[in-house]
This record gives structure tokens, sequence and C-alpha cells, in this order.
DNA sequence: CTTATTGCAAAACGTTTGCAGGTTT
DNA sequence: AAACCTGCAAACGTTTTGCAATAAG
């Protein structure tokens, strides 16, 4: 793999960002720093980023793509409050139980929660009969 | 929400084809039935099925949505060799050991692997260094 | 008779790709 | 100079949507 501007800048983006932006945010930003960026480029280089094991891509169903600049497995917590995406830090021992005894040879594994947030979790109970 | 032969029959299939069909999978076998069914009806049925609790979607990244008649939570393997996805029934005690003291409020769980499924994990064992 | 549901076609969405020109090594 | 990378725009595959017509209650 070649040096190139947009590939480091990308990678910049998802560090800075270690909120897992999407694709469209990462261009959104990275534009401010290079204006002739292209999305196409962004996704490209998303993508080798991946495939060179500098990135990681966090899927939630029914959603873009996000990418995660932390490289150590873990899960993900998908707040139907706020959209947001937070890191859950599993314990890997208690993970291996579970894929335990499980037929076949595994090479990944995608643990998602898909619920509130603690911030959403605490303001839903604090207003329960919602508006109206 | 009304009686309909369309969404009956799409119903059936996702019992009948119990290996997680993709929504044109079911549509293809719906028409055999049904000639005049058209996709956006079995998307628009499989929808209002999911959200009367009647069918499960199933969610594998980088792929079209799939569909699941079993109703109890369960875990998902995605084989990358056959494409096939298979239940996998994990112990809802280790499933709830992991969940423990995460924060927040969790509505749902999706636990899916990738790798190979038992058959293809055999295959690729019995002949390591492939073609070339 | 009212309103949910349908088929159809068009569009939305996120993402990939072909190409001609520019960059890196 | 060779290979890779870019911007652009068109295309892709999946899914949703607006509409006028049909079927259910």
């Amino acid at each position: 793999m070649r040096y190139s501007k947009q590939r480091e800048l990308v990678m910049q983006q998802v560090e800075a960002l270690h909120d897992h932006p999407t694709a469209e945010e990462i261009y959104h930003c990275a534009r401010r720093e290079c204006p002739g960026l292209s999305l196409g480029t962004v996704y490209r280089n998303l993508n080798s980023l991946v495939e060179a094991g500098r990135v990681r891509r966090v899927s939630i169903p029914g959603q873009p793509d996000r990418f995660d600049h932390t490289l150590a497995w873990h899960g993900h917590l998908y707040c139907t409050g706020c959209g947001r995406v937070e890191d859950l830090d599993l314990d890997p021992g208690v993970v291996r139980q579970l894929l335990d005894g499980q037929p076949g040879r595994v090479t990944d594994c995608v643990v998602t929660w898909i619920g509130l947030c603690e911030a959403c979790a605490r303001q839903a109970e604090a207003a329960p009969a919602a508006a109206l």
C-alpha cells in the first residue's frame, strides 16, 4: 500500500472523531482540511484501512457502517434514544465461554446491545409518561 | 392489522424456508403460489410481521436482511464459506452474565459469529493448501 | 362505506466501480 | 516508467415510498 495524503487524513479523522463516525461524517470533517476530497475516496480508503487492520468496521442493523479506531476486540451498545454508539468492554473469558462448544471455526464475533445508554435511560425514567 | 392473503403467504414462506431466507428469496418462492405478488408487498409485510413480533429480522454485516421464524432469542453463525446462516443456541445465563454490569437499559442483543460452519471447516482442513 | 392493503414504478439510501488524469515510488 | 491513487459520475443492490386501484371489515 502506497502513501496517500487522503488516506492518512481519513485515518486521522477516525482517530479524532473517536465516537464511531460514519463514512459521511468522516467525509464531512475531512473536507475541511482537504476540500477536493471525494466521498468515493473516503469509502475506498476506509475499506483498505479495515483490510490492513488499522481500523475496525462497526455494523449496526439498519444503519450505515461506522468506523472505530480501537483495535482490541469489544462489543457495542447502540442507543435508540440518541443514536450514539458506545464501546462495551465485555469480559473476553465470558465471551469465550459463550463460544465454547459451538461448531465450526469462528474468525470474528459481533456482540451488539440495542437499547438506551445510561443518560437516555435516566432521562426516560425521569419522564415516564412523555408528552401529550 | 387486517387479514391479507399476501401477508399470510409471506408468513408461511418464512416458516417453510426455515433457513433464514432473504426478502428476495421469500418473494421468489411466494410468487409460485401468488404470481401477481410484488416485491414491495413482501418488504412491507415482512416489516409488519417483525413489528407484530411474528417474525424476527436477522442482520448480517454487509448482507441483505434475513428473516427467522424462531421467536426465542438466539444467536447466529454466518458461514463465509457457503454463505449460510445457522442458529446458535447460546446459554442465556452466560449471555446475561456478559450483560451484567453494563450501563443503560438493553432491549435487544445481537450475537453473531463470523466464520466457517462445521461442514466448511472440515472441508477446509481436508484441503489446506487449495488450488494452485 | 371506510380504510388497510396491493401492484407498480420511481426514488431513496449507502456503497461500489469504471475511467481518465494525477501521484508516489 | 510502472503502479497506485484520485475525483467524478454513473451504477449498483437493497429497501422504501407515492400513487391510483382493490379488497377487507
